[in-house]
RNA sequence: GGAGAAUUGGCAGAGUGGUCGAAUGCACUGGUCUUGAAAACCAGCGUACCGCAAGGUACCGGGGGUUCGAAUCCCUCAUUCUCCGCCA
């Protein structure tokens, strides 16, 4: 969420910003700062005559402690359209809240200034990319046929047990998801990421913090009994531990990670990206977030890209980074790039990582502040990336390692794993 | 799952209808004293919103209610603890 400060003094900027995403903001925007308007004067209204209640109440008080029945009984006349002013006063100023909210949690974040305007994923910027395109002298197959062949994933039992995008790891495949875990949770604690190990369910209030909620209401699993929501990323835990918190200034840099299964309920999209491990119900992920002062955020985005290039490289993945335009950048980001690396059988790019940073957006929502040195309460900003997605990895693992003869596991995997070669 | 107790400021802990944003202690910050430190003493010490300011409003686990007035009474939800049951 934006901060309402922020609509009132810098209102253009923030309509030319959102343009960048083809956001027109401008009618929301007049609408928030007129109800904000009228918010002020309902509210100084109501704080006058709660002001007067309260003196009078007092007053009461004093006068029974007295012996003045009479009196008292008097003044308890008086009260009784003050009392009901105050009640249609409340009921105003509430009614212009809700609907200051409503609209303020409609404005996606303000892209970056370095963001490029862009309706979709065909504006991204290509801003490096690195290693080789893998030389095959036969026909590579495609991850889905290696998982079969090799007995690594069988995508039939996870339907059978419970649908689609629910794939079933067996043996080396399941291993080789382990080993990747331990090998992502091990690089991002030596980067000086603390390993937390999180619920993967989260309450409402959580699920509005990072901003899944009301944004991606449908994407995320539901579980009516308890008001429960599976969580789509570790993200959503991992930065609620700070949710209504105010840090002292020493305590930063905060770096955290966490391994977690991740849900998502992937409505609508059928077809033709839905093959083998591409688009999946439930995958594992390692995230990392920082939680950092606003001066520090576009240093620690630069670590956070770094440690996911050091990952794709002891991978031996070829492997793009791109800055997303306004379009295609999320709902709450403020910037972000995306990893792709090189499918070599299917022939194309396939998102294994999402580094994004937030700014303000996700603490005004979660309250995460710090003193700062004039000891007021500011707002942090908030960072976050995958370090790495689990399913793309494997399917490039698969797919660009591959040989006539199995599969070449990286050196940096080895030491987590009984093989070192998938073969028959 | 059943029965009971509890939830107050960073922590501990008082407060059961009126001048309580809340005693007291500890912690913390500043000062006095000291060669320095400790101790002692003095002062300060929550968050948010409205306001140029003075000041005002709200907050005692969350939500709702009773009342002129609620930390205090009622309802409800959550959490914690104890006992019983069940169980990885």
């Amino acid at each position: 969420m934006l901060e309402i400060q922020r609509l009132r003094s810098e209102k253009e900027s923030v309509i030319e910003g959102l343009k960048k995403r083809h956001f027109d903001a401008s009618e929301i925007i007049s609408a928030v700062l007129s109800k904000d308007e009228q918010w002020r004067a309902e509210k100084t209204k109501l704080e006058e005559v709660a002001s007067k209640m309260n003196q009078i109440s007092k007053q009461i008080g004093i006068l029974f402690k007295e012996g003045k029945v009479q009196e008292a009984n008097e003044a308890k006349a008086q009260t009784s359209v003050l009392k009901s002013e105050e009640n249609t006063l409340k009921e105003k100023v509430d009614a212009l809240q809700n609907d200051i909210t409503e609209l303020m949690y409609q404005l996606p974040n303000v892209p970056n200034e370095k963001v490029k305007p862009g309706k979709s994923e065909v504006d991204n910027e290509t801003i490096e990319q690195r290693g080789e395109e893998p030389n095959f002298n036969f026909t590579p197959l495609p991850h889905w046929e290696l998982a079969s062949k090799y007995n690594l994933i069988d995508f039939e039992l996870g339907v059978k047990i419970t649908g689609a995008g629910f794939p079933m790891y067996i043996g080396k495949g399941a291993k080789l998801q382990r080993a990747l875990i331990s090998f992502f949770l091990d690089e991002a604690t030596d980067a000086g990421y603390v390993e937390h190990q999180a619920p993967l369910l989260v309450n409402e209030a959580s699920a509005l913090g990072t901003g899944q909620l009301p944004d991606k209401e449908g994407q995320m699993y539901y579980m009516p009994v308890d008001d429960l929501y599976l969580i789509p990323t570790a993200e959503v835990p991992l930065t609620n531990i700070y949710r209504d918190v105010i840090l002292p200034n020493s305590e930063f840099s905060i770096k955290i990670t966490g391994y977690t299964p991740c849900f998502r309920r992937e409505a609508g999209s059928y077809g033709k990206d839905v093959r083998g491990l591409n688009r999946l119900h439930q995958f594992d992920k390692v995230e990392i977030v920082r939680i950092e002062h606003p001066n520090n955020s576009d240093q620690a985005l630069v670590e956070m890209i770094d440690h996911v290039k050091g990952l794709l490289e002891k991978l031996g993945l070829q492997y793009r980074i791109l800055r997303l335009c306004g379009g295609d950048t999320g709902f709450a980001a403020a910037m972000t790039y995306d990893f792709e690396v090189y499918s070599a059988a299917q022939n194309k790019w396939l998102e294994v990582s999402s580094v994004s940073r937030f700014d303000t957006f996700q603490s005004t929502r979660l309250k995460l502040r710090f003193k700062n040195e004039d000891k007021k309460s500011q707002l942090c900003h908030t960072l976050n990336g995958s370090a790495l997605a689990l399913p793309r990895i494997v399917a490039a693992l698969l797919e660009n390692h591959q040989t006539e003869s199995g599969i070449e596991i990286p050196k940096a995997l080895h030491k987590y794993l009984n093989y070192t070669k998938i073969e028959d």
